[in-house]
DNA sequence: GAGTGGTCTAGACCACCCT
DNA sequence: GGGTGGTCTAGACCACTCA
């Protein structure tokens, strides 16, 4: 009947209806409102509860679906799917890494040990469309969950037009919640995935023994297709599940 | 104005009517049609040509854009994307790998190297939900473009109520077309990404000699929600480029 | 300001599951 | 047959781009 656990009012500036949506039923699944395996609210009730057309509605749960985190069933209804304690996440879906270690039960934590303004390198000064000679924001950084690396990240950021205050926060705190202050939320992402084994990659202790990575090339955009983030996100093999529902 | 190159006839059975604009749409990419860097018509002329409603046209956009193909500006239009000669596939969209080898421009092969009929093993019977002693057909399987191994592939089959004729025809041929026959086509699929380094995958002369692979781990779906396939491709690194369009 | 993409709505019809 | 998801339509309004 009602929406449980907290009340939902659509805000601006938080993104479309529909991701709102899944959003607030993302921390309903995370807050384990349903149990695994049971279903939830069919569209109908999902409709007249968030008081959104079932488009809107359809939107979100396949979103959901497209997370691992529920599972649709033509008919029948949709379902709370089975995902252990393991740190999953979708692929297609752009998330801060952090929130999702949150997320998911665990201990986010970010180390910075490069953070350098240089002039831009070719092949960024193309994939951030700038030009050569102008400067880039360098960043080396560790993403850890309890404590333990999950993945290295090197990137190189487009600031033109950031402010000092901006660029410092940048490069000792999140990316994405510097970046939002100013409005420049990126919101889409172009990857290429590979596999690499280097003992190059990454620092520290709880550098992984065997050097085996997922590496996610790739170079975010704003909301106005401005490029203004590339590099390569090295996530150690077997700490990060990552999952993809791939249809027809 | 009109549809260039070919006509386009909504068919019965060849799946939902925005895929199969979306598949009108990509032959006409891939034949280019268009220039890369140049601009397709817009969602009202698609419309018009294609005598569908808005979102129709819409949905088969966002696909195309999801597999790289184009690159859609707010405001702007919908552009042909830079894609060389690589053979390039997005991950969300379960196709047959050979079909995107061929539509990349590569010759596609594949060469069977084990099929047999055994009972099904303890976590292969969970995913495939039938029970322990069951038949199963297990395969090996290399997949090739213009004679080089892209991939390698273990797979088992759950057969059961699949005739002789259709195993056999499997077991020899492609899985997908064999499985169409017997309107048994896989419509979606929950894959786990991994990077595995490991001299024990693959075989024959073409195995790439630091054995580095992009490993998908996939179980594949019936439009009824049926498992009907479980196993491991392994990717060779470096020959397929795997790109993920990553939203918000 | 005209053109273009982004989103949402309300309603319709179909296919499928279950009892 | 009632409930549920899958798809499509027609129309609306908004945000953005570009001349």
């Amino acid at each position: 009947m009602s929406i449980a656990t907290q009340e939902f009012h659509p805000a601006e500036g938080r993104g479309s209806l529909s991701n709102q949506v899944r959003d607030h039923l993302r921390q309903r699944i995370l807050r384990q409102e349903w149990e695994s395996g049971s279903k939830i609210p069919s569209e109908f009730e999902l409709v007249n509860d968030y008081q959104v057309a079932r488009v809107t509605i359809r939107t979100a749960l396949r979103s959901l679906e497209a997370q691992g985190l529920i599972d649709i069933r033509h008919g029948s209804g949709a379902y709370i799917a089975n995902f252990g304690t393991s740190i999953r996440a979708g692929l297609q879906e752009l998330r801060s890494i952090s929130e999702t270690i949150k997320e998911m039960g665990h201990r986010p934590g970010m180390v910075h040990r490069k953070s350098e303004i240089r002039p831009v390198m070719a092949g960024d000064a193309e994939k951030l469309q700038i030009d050569l000679g102008e400067n880039i924001l360098y960043l080396e950084r560790a993403i850890t969950a309890d404590g333990k690396v999950v993945a290295f990240s090197y990137d190189t950021l487009n600031i033109t037009g950031l402010s000092q205050d901006v660029i410092k926060k940048i490069s000792s705190g999140s990316i994405f919640k510097a970046l939002a202050m100013v409005e420049k939320h990126p919101v889409r992402a172009m990857s290429e995935i590979h596999a690499i084994k280097s003992a190059k990659i990454g620092w520290g202790a709880s550098r992984p023994p065997q050097g085996l990575y997922l590496q996610l090339m790739q170079t975010h955009f704003l909301r106005d297709g401005t490029p203004i983030m590339t590099g390569s996100t090295y996530f150690v093999e077997g700490r990060f599940q990552f999952i993809i529902h791939r249809t027809i």
